[in-house]
DNA sequence: GCAGGCTGGTGACCACAGTCACCAATCTAC
DNA sequence: GTAGATTGGTGACTGTGGTCACCAGCCTGC
């Protein structure tokens, strides 16, 4: 399917007209329901996709728990999916759309190329990579310090913040998983933090106050 | 001072004869007493180092308890100082001299420059993002999990092979402090690793069997 | 209607790490 | 020498979060 320049250029003002032809003629764009998996660990990578539209979650799993690394949203890209096809090495992350998602899929043996031709493709990954040192280092701040509540609310914030609603429609059992914990717990620190006016849990979801 | 570009290439040799040549010209030479601070949160970067010779220790703080991120080692350099100075916002983390080292200083604002004309030096901040990223991914696994004795024999592991070195001269309470723990757990869990038979408390020092 | 899922609310219990308060053995300074 | 600091070893206690068991309120399908 030959893809169309402009539609591509929406999306990344910042690339060259050259770059993106390039990106035309190799790529390829492609819709993805929400849930589908993307990338999982141990996995090999061809392809590099950038978020059009839509979010894809990104997260690690450890034994039977699993703990929400971050979000790629609009316009952004899978750090571990460059590295993993640039460096040729399995993934030890997974990816799985949260929503229904446009991704535009670059073919990482085009890559290497393209990251020395063009530097606006070259500062996207180095925005990227310092976006998600940056995000991982705040994890590992929340996880060292402990403290369930202050994660709790912190990962509502960021939820609310994201998702752009001021209620939001989440199973506690969904919460336990992204955050690495049990579900008990969370429904505890949650009936906490609404002891503390912080939240309030309305029967259409959770409402940041 | 004047540089001498046959001393850099020693430690750099995949860099090119006319990238050595800026370099020489534009950057400084620095040793480094161990102990000395490289870099504090909070600070703006205006020089990065890449380490020659010798050991950096990078790590965060989180009200007033400490952890461990990573070592940079020969011929490795700090990505934090890398983003922080290319898109000028302050570090977010400490490095330290762990021994006395030898340092490559570039200034950050000829960076932008090099890395766009010199894919030796990209290729090196990529591989060098790369490396830290799977460390960070390792550490928040190890938090999460939690299980301090397994923590604490892969941080012994990890030291040994980094120091090349069968018998660790390691104070209690430092060790404590750059696993972000106490001091007395740091005893308890050695004294159990002890009886499991998988480290032995010589007066010199650390044994890992 | 009712069975069988989910969901969330709860109490009891446990394990682990963090904290406190000591103490003994070394080492260091003067 | 002695005083003081550093180091590590220990027992007791605590708080937090993880686990277990169970129950009530739902929705959904048939």
């Amino acid at each position: 399917m030959p893809l169309d320049q402009s539609e591509i250029k929406k999306y990344l003002q910042d690339f060259s007209e050259e770059l993106l032809a390039e990106i035309a003629s190799h790529a390829q764009i492609k819709e993805v329901p929400a849930g589908a998996e993307i990338l999982r660990e141990g996995q090999y990578v061809k392809v590099l996709p950038i978020v059009l539209e839509g979010l894809v979650k990104v997260f690690t799993r450890y034994e039977e728990k699993e703990l929400l690394l971050y979000y790629i949203g609009s316009t952004q890209s899978c750090i571990m999916s460059f590295s993993a096809g640039l460096s040729n090495s399995p993934s030890r992350i997974f990816a799985i759309t949260e929503e229904d998602s446009l991704l535009l899929l670059l073919p990482t043996d085009k890559l290497n190329n393209w990251v020395k031709k063009f530097p606006a493709i070259n500062d996207l990954f180095y925005q990227q990579y310092n976006l998600r040192y940056t995000e991982m280092l705040d994890t590992i701040n929340s996880l060292l310090f402990g403290r369930m509540d202050h994660r709790l609310y912190n990962y509502l914030l960021e939820k609310s913040k994201l998702k752009g609603e001021k209620i939001l429609s989440l199973r506690h059992k969904k919460i336990a998983a992204e955050m690495g914990t049990a579900r008990e717990v969370v429904t505890r620190v949650l009936k906490r933090l609404e002891q503390e006016g912080k939240v309030r849990q309305l029967p259409e979801g959770i409402e940041i106050t």
